[in-house]
DNA sequence: GTGAAAGCGCTAACAA
DNA sequence: TTGTTAGCGCTTTCAC
């Protein structure tokens, strides 16, 4: 910086405001020291700058697993949203594990981020992690809450997504044939939102409990077999486990639609073109991001935690391609 | 910081020393100092410490894109590996754009990361970020190699995977029947290098190109059922492309494997369970993260930059589950 | 409109 | 072994 305020001609204080470019300056003054920085490849130390200012522009992303691709779709939006309003988003994987997450956030913490956004592990055990982080910089909920913690949220209203299937599923099948729900943990609380909002549609039918992935779902074909249905729709708690589902069920020579109906739940990412007739219901990820833009552009102030829950949207099966 | 020292009766450098353990001091008061800290609720400033270190222990990584599972299992896995070293992953997505991949790296830059990783987004477009990276920080291409630029390159060996695949192939089907390649864009050196491989082996088969995501592989079938091809093997580019086709043979009704078998590329993440019979090339995942680990470690110092390509190997179809 | 100077939180050299 | 001091690169008063 010394250097091209000596090329440049000036102090190291008109430097910094001819790149930083808040205060008003003499423009002639300003192209000089532009130039001089573009020839000599300067380029600011975002650390000291940080520094100085006490904050950096960069928002943090903590996810359960990146190798999700819902989570990775609600990364790329989130991602999106902030580049277009001067903010760079950085994501961390917890692979899973709450003692990752922890260390994960504190790193985060130690940078001096902006605001952080997470999507909690686990319902229970996030809480230090979150209470912590809540102390030294804003925070969000994604996707996941932590209900014991007074920290926003911005989610979509999972029992609505679950009625709109339900409608769904005797709409196309009023003979009320089997139901069959293969969930995900109850340890979040999307994947006990889905299971209640099931429950409340099938009291009667079978639930499968498992977690967020697609072996899970394959797995679960398995179960249903061994349960002795051979044919029904199956509800899957999220796009993921669907297409383990449908991966199952064609590999045990099942037909589907014929045999099964699958539906899923998350709308985006890749389950978006996997396989024929995946019914699901859509997340509204842009207006989640955007949500959370406003609630970190505000500094997430108040004791009076926002808890922004949005409505999902029905999603019909894709047909083949022509 | 101060406000430890004060409370455990030291100055601000002994308060350093115990917290971030280099030097040998009297470990009575290093005790005393942690329990202040905690007592406290101090965390330090990793701005601060890197200002003076001038690096931070985080390494960096630029994706083209989160949402394609095999990126994501990459950034999983090199993720796990510098986490058990020291270093942290931070991970950064491109969202398939060069200008945004440019501003990315940048930003990485000024914040002194220890290094970074670069799946570049195009084999020449890429060119001049790597090369201004280059000039800052210790730089490792991953995947995708950009040629021009000399920088350490760590990826599989591509071709010799379609030889594996093209080995399979013709062993499953001595008969020779149709045989259809669904490829990616040839502006990475992925895309081109399994094409190369491909036609080596098969000179005389249809070769389609289009992008790295399932959505190309769903339009492919429309295309190859286009060219009145009703059965053989599709080759995919790749495991998602492969997700992609599957889908879209399925859905326009024609049977896998009786009709169509198809084989795929990557043989991580989500397509390690995806459909009866998706035979694939595995790439050394946790191989290729040790090899990273190793060049960022070794400063990547040498102007004769290292090109390290592992070989990859053969999984047969997964079977229906049990 | 611009420069001089102070200081963000930390650690490394040196002195005690 | 511990304290003192200087300074990493930047921005922001406060004078001019």
């Amino acid at each position: 910086m010394k250097d091209v305020a000596a090329h440049a001609g000036v102090s190291a204080a008109t430097v910094s405001r001819a790149l930083s470019g808040g205060r008003a300056m003499n423009p002639e003054v300003q192209r000089r020291v532009q130039e001089s920085a573009r020839e000599l490849g300067y380029q600011v130390n975002l650390l000291g700058r940080a520094l100085r200012q006490q904050r950096l522009n960069i928002v943090g992303l903590m996810v359960p697993d990146l190798e999700n691709p819902f989570f990775a779709a609600l990364a790329e939006q989130l991602a999106r949203t902030l580049r277009g309003n001067g903010f760079e988003l950085l994501v961390s994987s917890a692979a899973g594990s709450v003692e990752i997450e922890a260390h994960g956030v504190q790193s985060f913490l130690g940078q001096q981020i902006h605001a952080l956004v997470i999507i909690p592990c686990d319902e229970l055990a996030s809480a230090d992690t979150l209470r912590l982080a809540r102390e030294r910089v804003p925070v969000v909920q994604y996707d996941r809450r932590v209900a014991a913690v007074d920290v926003p949220f911005v989610g979509c209203d999972n029992r609505a997504g679950m009625e709109l299937l339900a409608n769904h599923v005797r709409t196309a099948d009023p003979a009320g044939d089997q139901v069959v729900f293969v969930g995900a943990d109850a340890t979040s609380s999307s994947g006990r939102e889905r299971l209640e909002g099931f429950r409340r549609e099938f009291p009667n039918a079978p639930a499968l409990a498992g977690s967020f992935d697609v072996e899970w779902g394959y797995r679960a074909v398995g179960e249903i077999v061994a349960m002795g249905i051979e044919s029904g729709t199956i509800v899957a708690a999220a796009d993921v486990i669907a297409l383990g589902v449908l991966t199952g069920l064609i590999g045990a020579g099942f037909r589907v639609p014929q045999d099964f109906r699958v539906v899923g739940f998350d709308g985006i990412g890749i389950s978006q073109f996997v396989m024929p007739t995946l019914t699901t219901i859509r997340q509204p990820v842009e207006r989640m991001s955007d949500a959370i833009l406003e609630l970190i552009r505000e500094g997430v102030g108040g004791s009076e935690s926002a808890a922004i829950t949005l409505q999902p949207e029905f999603v019909s099966g894709a047909s083949s391609p022509s």
